[in-house]
DNA sequence: GTCTATAAGGTGATAGAC
DNA sequence: GTCTATCACCTTATAGAC
């Protein structure tokens, strides 16, 4: 009785914080009402608000339900891959990987920060920023390493991370592209991104061995 | 007198385009209400209706007066340039300029294509993919000569594409890192990210002489 | 936990005087 | 071309019954 009761109380909030998902990556968290989401979601508004304080804070959690896995499954792969090289693919692959089966979730993260302000708007940023650390900290140690030779590092990891992010954009399971072949392709691109040195040979993907791309994310949601 | 005449005609409005960019870049487009444009600008709502046929229209006009410039910049580009390298290049130099110097407009564009419905967005949709097909077709001309190597370039373009438009989000001018130098370091980056076959020697930026991101924009604003 | 009803204010857009 | 005043609707959020 408690475990299905259990079950029960969480089936409404991730039926609301999916419709929400839905409707705010097609139409924008202002462009999407209150009332359409809990239309979505079979119930009615009062259940809503009964389950959420406000319409910012049902954007805050679909923020982090989407965002800290990836963020942790990162630390593990920082942690446990040996060279920046092996990191920096498996950083890619892993986000290229959650952008893609994470889609609407990740679009409406990437593009409604806006529509957030205050001490809310501040967790956001802070879990944001401490991923994205994640990505600087690892080049650099390549530069250190002289693995990687990029004239603007900083700038191209930038870069490298919203290429990856803009994935969720653009890709659909089940076209002619396949999903891990994705994930190979970004990462072997991203490390030509950061060049080699011109002594050694380029560094390319297919040299390394580092496994599935969600052989970390797996732990996390364990 | 004429001419007096004509330069305040065309005040008014670009006053209102300018806060509609300013204001629709920072809070987005529903976010927005169209009292605050025309309070930003100084008119009237009134005087705003009588400019723009509606909230929509308004959009569009930003869209298309950012987007149009540097699809023509683009043309010239592919039909003056004579290698598939200079060509990429020149692109994603002139791309990152753009998004430099028109940033808040460019956010607007990038973000709020969603915003539109019907014919509006059939228009907007369709100079954009116009743009996108001369960085393709780029890239396939190099990909036929050898010149390029990539394993998937098509799903590369677009990240390659996506990673120089996201300069606008976080891009200031004045800081340490010189525009000329961001548009130089991006256009080397994208060619490693293409990847030079392993015979010959991987291309770079600096081997190229092609001008500079400015020369073909400044043929299109004359 | 879920419901109906409603408060309080903002929304895009227009009418008609000057 | 710009103004004031207003329409009809939609918005987030809450009160209070069951």
């Amino acid at each position: 009785m408690p475990r299905v009761r259990a079950e029960l109380a969480g089936e409404t909030p991730r039926r609301i914080r999916e419709a929400a998902v839905d409707l705010f990556a097609e139409r924008g968290f202002h462009g999407t009402g209150i009332r359409d989401i809990a239309a979505q979601a079979g119930v009615t508004l009062s259940s809503l608000y009964h389950h959420f304080g406000s319409k910012d804070d049902l954007l805050v959690d679909i923020m982090f339900a989407s965002t800290d896995p990836l963020r942790r499954a990162a630390e593990l792969a920082c942690a446990e891959l040996d060279t920046p090289g092996e990191r920096l693919a498996m950083l890619i692959e892993q986000h290229v990987w959650a952008h893609v089966t994470d889609r609407l979730a990740k679009i409406v993260t990437d593009t409604e920060m806006r529509a957030l302000s205050g001490e809310r708007r501040t967790r956001v940023v802070a879990l944001r920023d401490s991923y994205e650390g994640l990505w600087r900290e690892t080049v650099q140690d390549g530069i250190d390493a002289s693995i990687f030779t990029a004239a603007q590092p900083v700038a191209l990891t930038i870069g490298l991370l919203e290429m990856c992010t803009a994935v969720s954009l653009w890709y659909r399971p089940g076209g002619n592209l396949d999903l891990d072949e994705l994930c190979h392709s970004y990462a072997d691109g991203g490390l030509g991104l950061m060049r080699a040195t011109k002594r050694s040979k380029p560094l390319r993907r297919s040299d390394l061995d580092i496994g599935k791309p969600t052989r970390f994310l797996e732990r996390v949601n364990a």
